[in-house]
DNA sequence: CGTACTTTTGAATCGCATCAAATCTGGTGG
DNA sequence: CCACCAGATTTGATGCGATTCAAAAGTACG
């Protein structure tokens, strides 16, 4: 179920993977995921690192009490980066969306990591980046209402009052903490009071504020 | 302002900080401040990284509708490690309680990262755990009611289905992004709903889940 | 053409925010 | 020791906005 790796073309998406040397991109695979799939699970040791390049992941867990917390849904990027100093995984990871993965042993991220300050450095701002990104969803989330957490995702993820999603909007509900049924009313009411524009002539909608 | 820093009880506290040569500890002031103090604010440019090691900062912002977000509340450790390669600051820094800081010349800190291969990796776990935590606190601000997000944050912060705030009540329920009527009314019910209890005999209440 | 998914609308309900006010607490200075 | 004050906690009433459940219409794709 391996594929053949397309280095460039992935580089392009993630400069970080241009620190691999190529040396050791052999250890490296392309794998295919379907929906339903687990990739690992609590308590495991992890002995990969995962890339996803297309698809979905949920990585959750279950409490005591039975109820399912979802820990971080992607759909795309790393999986799990804190894994690699951990002992074991401290959460499931569950395919939702049917896509492609790199899977990396982890023995060959860590010697890269000690070896080379530039990989380093580039795994450090990488994660940096994650935490201004989760800092400002936060802060959205604690807003109250959809309008401001919809323009306030559109200033802060966007370039010039403007937006192309990368997710279709009922995706883009659960991200902004919100049921798609809300987001809809709210964005068609932003529209009607002239606060925003949407155009759904892509693939996906385009939302640019006034 | 600046005093004395003895470094062997802050390194105890704080290992990452033994990774700072000596020969940079020159550099680096202890300052003392006081509520209602602003360490920096939006849009300056970063020239220090701050270590808090008594009292408290909140990082906040305000959004265009006047409401006061708070990205962050710290009650200890490093303040806004994510400035270290920003151009700017993305928010506001006001002591909330007064204690002492470290200031570090982030020129000093970026030069140990570049050379010292532990003191990145240091630096990189930190960030990692920073990940996790803000990936727990999404997924809480994404649940609907306050009941969840307070058994949540009990099961994702606490030990043993038990936890003991490091703040007073009003206060968390700012963290848990309700009011603190909400947050009251709320505990109130999963007390005689014996869900949990509360001890306030100490500085701050203890929460234990049944 | 049918199936799966997304978008849209409607109606009823619930929970939280909001505003207001009272009580309780610890700490301060007279 | 008491008066006083700021901050924390508590209770009440009201309204709004989001959730929920339900169903229909639009869209993409094989």
């Amino acid at each position: 179920m391996s594929h053949k790796i397309n280095w460039q073309i992935l580089i392009e998406k993630q400069p970080i993977l241009a620190f691999i040397p190529a040396s050791m991109r052999g250890g490296i695979e392309c794998k295919k995921v379907n929906a339903g799939d687990t990739l690992f699970h609590l308590g495991s040791k992890p002995k990969h690192l995962f890339y996803l390049i297309e698809g979905g992941i949920h990585l959750l867990r279950r409490t005591q009490s039975g109820n399912e917390i979802i820990l971080q849904r992607s759909t795309g990027g790393f999986i799990a980066e804190a894994s690699i100093d951990a002992q074991t995984y401290h959460c499931n990871a569950v395919v939702t969306a049917s896509g492609n993965i790199l899977s990396l042993p982890i023995q060959i991220v860590k010697l890269v990591l000690m070896e080379d300050i530039k990989f380093q450095q580039a795994w450090t701002s990488l994660l940096t980046r994650e935490v201004r990104k989760l800092r400002a969803q936060c802060e959205r989330l604690s807003l109250k209402t959809a309008a401001e957490r919809i323009i306030h995702y559109i200033e802060t993820e966007g370039t010039e009052r403007s937006l192309v999603l990368t997710q279709p909007l009922n995706a883009w509900a659960i991200e902004l903490g919100l049921t798609h049924e809300a987001l809809y009313r709210s964005l068609r009411k932003l529209q009607t009071t002239a606060v925003l524009t949407i155009d759904k002539s892509q693939q996906f909608p385009k939302l640019s504020l006034h």
